[in-house]
RNA sequence: GCGGGAGUAGCUCAGUUGGCUAGAGCAUCAGCCUUCCAAGCUGAGGGUCGCGGGUUCGAGUCCCGUCUCCCGCUCCA
């Protein structure tokens, strides 16, 4: 910027920077500074369940409208938002009652679980050499049947005619809808459904903070394709999701594909692919990229007797689209994000987070807590308010100010001195660098426009 | 569900062989000081010591029960 007139000094630190090596340091962070709570902490908590607090809330916001836009902002994706009860069938067709259960056998012996149906693939914990029950000592439980959708009831009585399920994933949302999207929408395959909800899943084992909890929200997109091309779809959208997470500023190195190979894919898969993180406490799936062939709609077609099929005016035939799914786990994103922008150079902690995710992004200061910069700050904030979202403080130090503001991910700090009350000049610094610069308040917003359009993850 | 670990302030902990009104640091809040990078000064708020029972003149401390959380074991958003 022209406008630039100096540029003080800078803190003289030049510490080397740590990122994110124990998921307790995020946990922490989290509590202390409001993103998340453990759910029902009063009561002593429960299992797996988390609260977003008031800036946790705000970064959720973010990613789910930077993905809401970077799909139905295209002509060929339309949104979706389903009933989180579906009629009971759907689960049927859907293959969830059947298949959804794991039968589960544990060792008394080496304490080791098992899969009763894959005893074939699993070893002994004791004597690897040998299957579960085979070795010495084994001593397997009777097997155990874990169905891992949530049950509850329609209506005031417990009848099991009544019996509904909390949805396990949206997708299925989305192909009883195909119809009444396609036609309300007056869409043409190929084309896509979006949506955002929540689905519940009765794991057996949730944990690691955020990434696996039995109510989670989904981020799913849904490609309607023609039999023949959803190979090529396919490959489009692993690549287009893949280079999604690249823009949110998710570092390269820690990103990659995982194939699933003939023995992990899903009864629905023809190939698959998972997006995953490297997080602290390993390589975990972050989102799913599926190509899940016709084996929906047919299924649905079968059991509800209603023709599912699509007729394509120009080639004047009728098939049943394939589908090429992108599921990504919202609150695993959210964490991502975090994990990935945790920075820690031995004396000070921030979040390097992408501004679009950031919960403020300006923070908005008296250098000193008097009545004339109090007054001209609430002025600057005001304006700045207009175009981001903003915050401002005058407790302590302006150097305890900037800190606070580091920890929450705020780009950037804008700071009132005497000298804006004589030009209209102020400090503003970035977070990541901590370097500062003096512009005129008039340029402000748009200097800071400026830099969100051409952010670089540092 | 099984095994292991742990519950004292928002966080990290101290609390003697059972014994004064349960403490400290950090954090928070109020004020002071400070013209640009935390940790300066003064003060304040905050705990039925996870919960229930028992032993005892007296329990954070001993005993019994119970709950919850954390870490592993199969989970694919």
């Amino acid at each position: 910027m022209t406008d630039s007139i100096e540029t003080p000094k800078g803190p003289a630190q030049n510490l080397p920077v740590q990122n994110l090596k124990d998921m307790a340091d995020l946990v922490s962070l989290c509590k202390r500074r409001g993103f998340v709570f453990p759910s029902s902490e009063i009561y002593g908590g429960i299992n797996a369940c988390w609260d977003y607090g008031p800036l946790g809330i705000e970064l959720k916001r973010n990613v789910k409208e930077r993905w809401w836009r970077s799909m139905t902002d295209r002509e060929d994706i339309e949104g979706l938002d389903a009933a989180i009860l579906m009629h009971p069938k759907v689960w049927e067709a859907s293959g969830h009652v059947s298949g959804f259960v794991d039968p589960l056998v544990d060792c008394k012996k080496c304490k080791g679980r098992f899969r009763a149906d894959k005893l074939d693939l699993a070893q002994c914990g004791e004597k690897p050499s040998k299957k579960p029950g085979e070795g010495p000592d084994c001593q397997l439980t009777e097997a155990r049947q874990f169905n891992l959708m949530f049950k509850t009831h329609m209506g005031p009585l417990e009848d099991s005619a009544a019996v509904v399920y909390l949805r396990p994933e949206t997708a299925q949302g989305i192909y009883v809808n195909f119809h009444n999207v396609q036609q309300s929408a007056r869409q043409k395959v190929p084309f896509g459904i979006a949506q955002i909800g929540k689905a519940f899943r009765n794991e057996i084992t949730p944990g690691n903070f955020i990434f696996r909890t039995r109510e989670f929200e989904q981020m799913e997109m849904q490609f309607f394709v023609k039999p023949g091309t959803d190979m090529e779809w396919f490959e489009k959208w692993k690549e287009m999701r893949i280079q999604w997470h690249l823009d949110n500023g998710i570092r390269k190195e820690k990103l990659r594909f995982h194939q699933h190979k003939d023995g992990e894919l899903a009864h629905y898969a023809k190939a698959a692919f998972d997006i995953e993180y490297e997080f602290p406490f390993g390589w975990q799936e972050l989102e799913g990229i599926h190509n899940r062939t016709d084996f929906d709609l047919s299924r649905h077609q079968q059991f509800s007797g209603k023709k599912l099929e699509y007729f394509d005016e120009q080639a004047k035939e009728r098939y049943l689209p394939y589908i090429v799914e992108t599921s990504a786990g919202c609150d695993r994103t959210l964490l991502v994000a975090l994990a990935d922008a945790y920075r820690f150079d031995g004396d000070r902690t921030w979040l390097a987070l992408h501004p679009s995710f950031a919960p403020y992004k300006v923070g908005v200061f008296p250098l000193m807590k008097k009545p004339e910069l109090v007054e001209y700050t609430e002025k600057v904030l005001g304006e700045v308010k207009t175009k981001f979202r903003a915050t401002t403080d005058d407790a302590g130090s302006i150097g305890k100010r900037y800190r606070r503001q580091d920890e929450i991910g705020t780009p950037f700090g804008v700071t009132i001195d005497y000298d804006t009350l004589s030009n209209h000049t102020v400090t503003i610094r970035h977070r990541d660098t901590m370097v500062q610069e003096r512009i005129s308040v008039e340029n402000l917003v748009r200097y800071i426009e400026d830099q969100f359009k051409n952010w670089n993850r540092v």
